[in-house]
DNA sequence: TATTGGATCGCC
DNA sequence: GCGATCCAATAG
């Protein structure tokens, strides 16, 4: 099986069938110092109106304004003062949805994320949302970035479907009975998944 | 305009 | 367990 670019119509299916579908999938960063890939191993899945654990819950804001666009697009945000978090809007647009991805196995310019993250160990260098941004250098210009372009995208690299576990989303004990939803993903066993 | 707290991380 | 560190969101 060639390796294919992920296409629109992927990203504008049913969030949690997006979230899935995306572990073992190859999420590639062409950086101006060199390519930088790494393969999807945690995911989180954010849905409509009324997910409390939502940045879209209250409605359309300036962050959040990606979310109701088309599908294929990052939202990237920055969260504690600190870390950015990137996601792919799934979806029709005007209906707020988006996959967090959370955790990478580095293959690709792994050196080059070393030099970012200033740090060696392989596990540590994409193991959670904040991390593989760092890692990846992904920071808030890239909100809004269309992910069916050139720069950042994911790949289908033929790899076969993984053995998939499903939990609670982390962070999200603020978001009622939403926190309690089955909406995280990750692949079963791997050393690379973020801490719970 | 002022206050509040977060889809995290790494060290104590 | 806890502090870092910034800014979006909300209230006044």
């Amino acid at each position: 099986m060639p390796t294919v670019k992920l296409v629109r119509d992927f990203y504008a299916q049913p969030t949690l069938h997006v979230a899935r579908q995306l572990l073992g999938k190859s999420l590639v960063r062409v950086h101006p110092q060199g390519v930088m890939s790494g393969v999807i191993l945690e995911t989180e899945a954010y849905i409509g109106f009324e997910d409390q654990a939502s940045h879209a819950s209250r409605g359309l804001t300036r962050r959040n304004a990606v979310m109701f666009g088309p599908a294929g697009f990052a939202y990237v945000y920055l969260i504690y003062g600190m870390h950015h978090c990137l996601n792919v809007v799934t979806e029709r647009e005007a209906y707020p949805a988006a996959v967090l991805i959370r955790a990478l196995q580095p293959s690709e310019g792994v050196e080059l994320m070393r030099a970012q993250r200033r740090k060696q160990d392989l596990r540590l260098l994409a193991n959670g949302p904040g991390n593989l941004c760092q890692a990846l250098g992904i920071e808030r210009s890239f909100n809004g970035l269309d992910l069916c372009a050139d720069a950042l995208f994911i790949e289908d690299r033929g790899c076969s479907p993984p053995d998939i576990m499903v939990t609670t989303r982390v962070g999200v004990d603020y978001a009622g009975p939403w926190k309690d939803m089955p909406w995280r993903f990750y692949i079963a066993g791997h050393p690379g998944v973020s801490k719970h």
